[in-house]
DNA sequence: CAGGCAAAAAGTGCATGCACTTGCCTTTGG
DNA sequence: CCAAAGGCAAGTGCATGCACTTTTTGCCTG
């Protein structure tokens, strides 16, 4: 199907880029698959070039690992390194919800607590999909209200590199309502603008995901689902 | 061939990316400077391509700005992305300091303050360059305390980013004593594992720093120090 | 003399080609 | 039969070239 076109905007390179992250960060490609130059440009039909580009930005951000005349991999994710993200991410969005309980504009704050009140819907509904969707919202949100383009920036990074080992989660029973009455935790130390309270609770909200997904995912993500596989 | 090697090691791509970041973090190309890809080429001798390279990955790491068929410019850090920056690095330095306190080893411990110790003597002699040597050290010795990857390499890329801007707060008179009463603070907290402590103090320390740069650089670091000028 | 327009100049984006490196596989001597 | 050597195919790294986009320049017009 020659991918693209898919997502606007942008010169080829950035296109692949997204092509690729995207790609990698839902786990349709695997930590340790080997990254082809020319199959990567047969099949997005464009010159080794950009593919080349892509390859290097990716890697600059850690997403692919390049090997000197050897090619590029799929980032390999250490068990350890694994565990450090997932701690380094509670640490972040426990700075975030901090800030968001302090700096949160009337707006934000209310509209926040709209959009977790909808979400208990899903829950009842046991609407997984739709709830998963809340759930990203709802940290997106956190992170904005932080008023703080780094630690947002350095959060949404972190998260996105851990997308792939966060997935099976929701398959424990029961995940849902937990997560939402995590959710409701932190969505009322924000209202009465308690940071600490807030802050704790948004960092066993991550503490918990962290070993929710442990169990799931050993080393390499989707190791039931998938299967597509990623070659020609 | 010829103007190359002097960093040894990696691809041209890889010595291009960090002889342009090292020349960007120490302020010797300055925010919003064109960084014109056949001037660059031409400089270190190689062709266009992994310059091109080289600027993608730059621009994937945030240090350079590219506008489509526009050209690359080192990035403009606007006061507020400054601000958060340094709010961040604040956070960051004190979560690798609670980490700290919790998780150094023996060694770790003895020999932080061991150099923690040595470096008042450069306080004594008020010897600026030596004391940032020192300075350097103990801030990367509590993010490799920390024992955590992910962390630590978040704070390392802040602080690089920073670089540029912290350059002018040993110019306050006194900062090299004051400086070092912070560390110690530190260091006391940590050495006696007060995990909360030690964050605390890290945070207060970097907000001193943060204060102390916010005075100098305004907008554009090296306003009266560089000048031997990035073309040609 | 300012404003506008068109053509040239400058500069970026991508394709292509070739040299070099790596891994594998065959060959050959022990 | 194994080990080292050599050669081959695959694949990466960089240079070069051309098309296309943006910016500049110079000329014309009101």
């Amino acid at each position: 199907m020659s991918g693209r076109r898919l997502v606007r905007s942008g010169t080829t390179v950035d296109q692949m880029v997204r092509a690729i992250a995207d790609r990698i960060v839902t786990g349709y490609l695997r930590p340790g698959e080997k990254l082809d130059e020319a199959s990567l440009a047969a099949r997005f039909d464009v010159s080794r070039t950009p593919v080349r580009e892509a390859l290097g930005q990716l890697s600059a951000i850690g997403l692919v690992e390049r090997r000197p005349n050897r090619g590029a991999i799929v980032a390999v994710v250490t068990q350890e390194h694994l565990a450090s993200m997932f701690e380094s991410m509670a640490e972040l969005e426990a700075i975030c919800a901090r800030f968001s309980a302090e700096r949160m504009t009337g707006t934000e704050r209310r509209s926040l607590e709209k959009e977790h009140q909808a979400s208990a819907r899903m829950v009842q509904l046991g609407a997984e999909e739709d709830y998963e969707h809340f759930n990203t919202e709802f940290h997106s949100r956190l992170y904005r209200g932080a008023h703080n383009t780094h630690i947002h920036d350095l959060t949404v990074a972190t998260r996105s590199r851990l997308a792939p080992f966060r997935r099976a989660q929701f398959m424990l029973p029961g995940r849902l309502a937990k997560s939402w009455q995590e959710h409701d935790v932190i969505v009322t130390a924000i209202m009465r603008g308690d940071a600490a309270a807030a802050g704790k609770a948004a960092r066993d909200h991550v503490s918990i995901v962290s070993e929710a997904s442990a169990v799931f995912a050993a080393v390499d993500p989707m190791e039931a689902t998938l299967s597509l596989s990623a070659r020609r």
